[in-house]
RNA sequence: UCCUCGAUAGCUCAGCGGUAGAGCAUCCGGCUGUUAACCGGAGGGUCGUAGGUUCGAAUCCUACUCGGGGAGCCA
């Protein structure tokens, strides 16, 4: 007898009505009565549950209604097309073989149960709906981001995760060691916090490059939003400006909300219906129009004549405050919004300075409720320019040689930005903490599992 | 790191000075079409830890630990 994935069975349930199938998977939920049961059965394969009904006339009949929620089973029996029923198809069973038992106290129950309760049993989340759905989506949506570069043309590019470079001006870092006193690279190393420099080497040779790796930061961040460990994605550009760079993250955003919405339609339904009510008319919103762009200036104005108590003072040359971010894209412009053009003493010492000499050409993509989700900038392309710059903020230009060096062998303009994926997963799925998009998250004092 | 709220049964919570409760889960029983099935019964707790106030503390006070939310830092 064939054995078919719960995938396939839904795939091809009218073409299989009466047909004999097989499959194997675990059970999610039993309800029986004196002499039948239902079994709700995932292999893991989809996100709906396939339903078998079995009645007494199996030998082990009791065994079976009697079993603990995740143990396993081969269900061999008829597949009965129900097109008007709850479900869509059944399975009447001729056999159901136990392959293995669970036990009473499996911790998930069939309940709803708070995330942060899910957060204590990570090894077993993965088998719940919302988690099921999670992390089939951060699949997709990875998978999605690929294809958008490669199709594109962009190259991948992997860079280090371990560096020497000891200011790349990301936040703190995590130091390596071997545990003994030796320094087994010679110089202090650390984790990366940021693949960007050395993807602007590489954009400097192939053209258009992206990363999408792991990074670390070891600051002691406690927030919805901030994980110690967290993917991070950045194309860099080479002959590009910053308008160029724009084009692309908005592109590349919605092309990724357009391929969750095709390729998982049931976990985005479910999203919407559990997670986030309106997620998926807020998505198709986004998909379907253009976001905005303000150049931090004219920001600064919408605030001071906002009629809102900010907490924090607004003037020019301040940083936004969250609280700020969030008036402005989710009140003033209610969709995505490129803030462009922030002064350049809050800024980092690789991004171009403008003509005016007072701002730079950065910008921050700013979507409702997650705040922040890419941060970009055209790169500083003349040489004697960005030695001053490291110079005024105090960094050391023999420290970046080689990165130097770039400027030095052919010039260009060029352009990049950094998208954290886990954010992009908050926006798409609508859950609201870093630590639920993350298979095994790592924060500040946790590293279980 | 700061602010704020919280910690009571396996889970989600109520109780807020006078002998510890509910729903779900678990176990037992019933039920011929269920959909987080339903109905009946049972078992299950040194009320986060340590100290203090009081005749008496889950309840009030202090410290600590852990967790949620917000802020800063950023992606």
């Amino acid at each position: 007898m064939k054995r078919f994935t719960v995938k396939e069975l839904f795939a091809h349930a009218s073409a299989l009505a009466n047909q004999s199938v097989s499959v194997t998977a675990w059970v999610r939920t039993v309800r029986d009565s004196k002499t039948f049961g239902f079994l709700e059965l995932n292999d893991g394969s989809f996100f709906k549950n396939v339903q078998v009904v079995f009645d007494s006339d199996l030998e082990n009949f009791s065994d079976v209604a009697k079993l603990p929620i995740s143990s396993t089973v081969t269900v061999e029996g008829t597949l009965i097309y129900t097109p008007d029923a709850k479900q869509a198809f059944e399975i009447r069973a001729a056999q159901v073989r136990i392959d293995g038992y669970s036990v009473s106290d499996y911790p998930l129950q069939k309940k709803r149960h708070s995330f942060e309760y899910l957060r204590s049993i990570a090894h077993l989340r993965p088998r719940t709906n919302t988690f099921s759905a999670v992390f089939r989506v951060r699949s997709l949506a990875a998978f999605a981001i690929h294809q958008f570069f490669q199709e594109r043309g962009f190259v991948y590019v992997n860079t280090p995760i371990i560096t020497t470079s000891d200011a790349e001006g990301a936040g703190e870092m995590f130091r390596l060691t071997t545990g003994t006193n030796d320094e087994f690279f010679g110089k202090p190393a650390s984790l990366t916090v940021s693949g960007q420099l050395n993807a602007e080497a590489y954009s400097l040779a192939f053209g258009n490059v992206y990363t999408f790796g792991p990074t670390f930061r070891a600051e002691n961040s406690n927030t919805a939003r901030h994980a110690a460990e967290f993917w991070m994605i950045e194309p860099e550009m080479a002959f590009a400006e910053l308008a160029d760079l724009l084009m692309v993250a908005e592109d590349m955003v919605k092309h990724v909300i357009h391929y969750v919405l095709e390729h998982a339609p049931e976990e985005m339904a479910f999203f919407d219906q559990f997670v986030e009510k309106g997620l998926l008319a807020r998505l198709q919103h986004v998909v379907e129009s253009d976001f905005a762009r303000v150049g931090y200036s004219e920001a600064i104005e919408l605030l001071k004549t906002a009629k809102v108590d900010f907490e924090y003072p607004v003037s020019w040359g301040l940083d936004l405050q969250s609280e700020h971010e969030r008036y402005l894209c989710e009140q003033v412009f209610k969709r995505p919004v490129f803030v462009t053009d922030y002064p350049k003493d809050i800024k980092a010492f690789y991004m171009r300075m403008n003509d005016d000499g007072k701002t730079v050409a950065a910008s921050d993509l700013l979507v409702p409720g997650i705040g922040e989700l890419i941060g970009g900038s055209q790169r500083e392309e003349r040489l004697e320019a960005l030695k001053k710059r490291m110079v005024e903020m105090g960094l050391n230009p023999e420290e970046y040689a080689w990165y130097l060096e770039l400027r030095a062998y052919g010039e260009t303009k060029h352009a990049g930005f950094g998208l954290g994926f886990e954010r992009l997963l908050m926006y798409l799925t609508g859950m609201s903490n870093i630590r639920d998009v993350i298979p095994f998250p790592r924060t500040v004092g946790h590293a279980e599992f």
